[in-house]
DNA sequence: GACTCATAAGTTGATATCAACCCAACTGCC
DNA sequence: GGCAGTTGGGTTGATATCAACTTATGAGTC
């Protein structure tokens, strides 16, 4: 055994792995979002979460899971923070008593109000160091897609 | 108080955060390289950690950190399994007794050569679902960039 | 009603991630 | 030598992430 993997393969998957890349983006990312918004006691993936469920009504939880592209057990988690602070509830679906949804408090709607200027700054900041955020936004959707060979979700049953 | 955000700007961005655009392709090329490293029990990024360890000579943790542009602690922790599994070895640098230095066991090397014709097959499928791969590591690069503001790390001191 | 299957969530265990803090060793300067 | 400041790492605590398993409810069949 005892296989060698030579230096030229190795900087060769380094600089080509897309896996790589999007992790490394994705963690500077967290880190640039996360202190923008650290003035208000939120995370980067807690502002998505509290503007995730802003909607018009309450979600599910596995429909705010899938819209965020989180495994459903990390919503799970993730939401415990932020039920202890007040900013969010659970309830169960009375008509379905399985089904839980997810609502904000007034007290998560203020925090999402007050984040979003924030967001807003680091965001376009973000946005003027690319030449076409567009462009990047759409391979971003494109690398989040699911592959190929896997049944797409039918789009509303 | 009680403020209310409109359900527009909830969505303009939910539409236009690249920072969450970023989080949900991460989270995405995660499940699809753990799933097809699985087989040789690996995850995405430990393949990229055995990958970037790989290098001519031992690096120190820092240095490493800094490839795989991941927090020095964060390091730490992720060479705990590695380690145990006896594929990686940290020994103390005799020439800055503060300074570890990482390095690939025989076993490692047999690993990361295991995982790479699986890696090969899912970067090639990732590849193709692509317009230009090459613009989009780019792009992926620039979010990678640390903000403008920040002194840049000098090149090699 | 009773059985079976499918579906929505929660729980557990492991790893990943980072901030804040601490320790030890090196470097300059005196 | 001795002291102050710097630098390389580790530790702790919190959250994030997902696979595997479990629980409870609903839906369909007989």
């Amino acid at each position: 055994m005892t296989a060698v993997v030579v230096l030229e393969t190795t900087l060769a998957v380094r600089d080509a792995c897309l896996c790589l890349h999007t992790q490394r983006a994705a963690r500077a990312l967290a880190r640039r979002f996360d202190e923008a918004l650290r003035p208000v006691g939120l995370t980067n993936g807690q502002f998505s979460l509290l503007n995730a469920l802003n909607g018009a009504e309450p979600a599910p939880i596995s429909r705010v899971a899938a819209a965020l592209g989180v495994d459903r057990t990390t919503l799970t988690a993730a939401l415990k923070p932020l039920v202890r602070e007040g900013l969010a509830e659970i309830s169960v679906d009375p008509a379905d008593l399985r089904s839980r949804r997810v609502t904000l408090t007034a007290a998560g709607r203020d925090r999402l109000a007050s984040a979003l200027p924030l967001w807003a700054a680091a965001h376009a900041a973000l946005e003027s160091d690319l030449a076409d955020p567009d462009r990047a936004r759409r391979d971003l959707l494109t690398l989040s897609a699911p592959r190929p060979g896997t049944p797409a979700a039918p789009p509303c049953p």
